[in-house]
DNA sequence: TTGACTTACTTTACATATAAAATTATCCAT
DNA sequence: ATGGATAATTTTATATGTAAAGTAAGTCAA
C-alpha cells in the first residue's frame, strides 16, 4: 500500500478536470448555438467558419480553413457549400492551381458576420453574467497555463 | 470615453475564457475519442452512456438516461440501439409502463466497460501528463467556481 | 366510459463531424 | 514526354447531435 495512494488522487483530480472542462463546453455551447440560431439564423459552426473568413478578406483556401478550423476537409466542404447556398460566402477557382479554391465572404456575409459577432459577445456575456471578473481571470491564467503544458510534449496527436 | 473602457476589458476577458475552454475541449476530446475507438473499440458517447448504465445495474429509463447523459431522447434512442447491436446493451419492457423501456448493461458490456474504464484513465493520464498537481487543482477550483456561479442565476437554459 | 391531455419513446429530416475512397491536377525523375 | 508519386478537394459511409412530428400508452375529469 502507499504505492497507489498519490497515483489515484492524480487520477481523481484529472477526472475532475475533464469533467468539468466537458460540462463548461457543454452547458455553455448549448445556450450560444441555440441563441445564435435564434437572433441571426447562424450555427457556431458556420460563425466559426465565417470568422476565419473575415480574418482573410483576400480569401483562403479549403485546406487552409480546415486546417484553421481543426476540423476535416470534408467538414469544410460540406460547410462551405452549404454557406454558398445561404449566399454568405463564394469560392473562385484559383488561378495558379486547378485544384485549390479560394473561399471568402461575399458582401452579405460581411455584414452578417458583423451583427452575429456582436451577438455572440452578448449572449456570451449574458451566460457570463454571474461570474466575477477575477474568477475568468484565474481561469483563463490556469487553462492558458494547461494548455501549454499540454501542447510542450507534444502528446497530442 | 472611459465608459467603453471596462466593457472592452471584460468582454476580452470572456472571449479568452471561452476560447480557451473551446480549445481545450476540442484537443483532449479528439485525442480521447480517438485513442478509445482504437484501443477499445468505443467512442466517447457510448462510452458515456455505458458509463451511467454501470451506476445503475438495475436498469434505467430511455428518458432518465437522456436526462442524466443531457442528449435529447432521439439521440439516445439511437444511441441505445447501437449498443445493443453491439451485444453491450439489452433493454426489456417495463412490466408497470408499457411505453418505459429498462435499458442495462449485458455481462459482456459489463465487462468492456470496466476495460474501457482503465483505458479511459490512463489515455487521460497520458495527454495531461506534462500538467503538474497544482496546475489541475487550481485550474478545477476555477472551473467548479465558475459553474456554480453560471447556474447560480440561471442564465442557462 | 369516453374524450382530452400528457407522457415515453421512436422516427424523420437535417446539421455537423470523421475516415477512407475517389477525383483531378500538379510535380518530378527519368 | 511519360509515368508515378503527391497534393487539394469532394464524395461516400457512418456516427452523433437536435428539433419536430408521429405513435402508442397512461391519466383523469365529467
Amino acid at each position: 500500500m502507499g504505492e497507489t495512494g498519490k497515483s489515484d488522487a492524480r487520477q481523481r483530480n484529472q477526472t475532475r478536470f475533464w469533467l468539468s472542462v466537458l460540462r463548461l463546453h457543454s452547458d455553455i455551447f448549448a445556450e450560444l448555438n441555440k441563441r445564435m440560431q435564434d437572433e441571426v439564423g447562424l450555427s457556431l459552426a458556420k460563425f466559426d467558419a465565417m470568422a476565419q473568413l473575415a480574418r482573410t478578406p483576400e480569401g483562403i483556401s479549403m485546406g487552409q480553413l480546415s486546417s484553421a478550423l481543426k476540423v476535416s476537409n470534408g467538414n469544410v466542404s460540406g460547410l462551405v457549400t452549404r454557406l454558398i447556398k445561404d449566399g454568405l460566402v463564394i469560392k473562385a477557382m484559383s488561378t495558379e492551381d486547378r485544384r485549390s479554391f479560394s473561399a471568402r465572404l461575399t458582401d452579405s456575409g460581411e455584414q452578417k458576420f458583423l451583427m452575429a459577432r456582436d451577438a455572440h459577445n452578448s449572449i456570451l456575456a449574458d451566460i457570463l453574467q454571474q461570474v466575477p471578473d477575477e474568477d475568468l481571470t484565474a481561469a483563463n491564467t490556469a487553462l492558458r497555463e494547461i494548455l501549454e503544458e499540454m501542447h510542450a510534449g507534444d502528446a497530442l496527436g
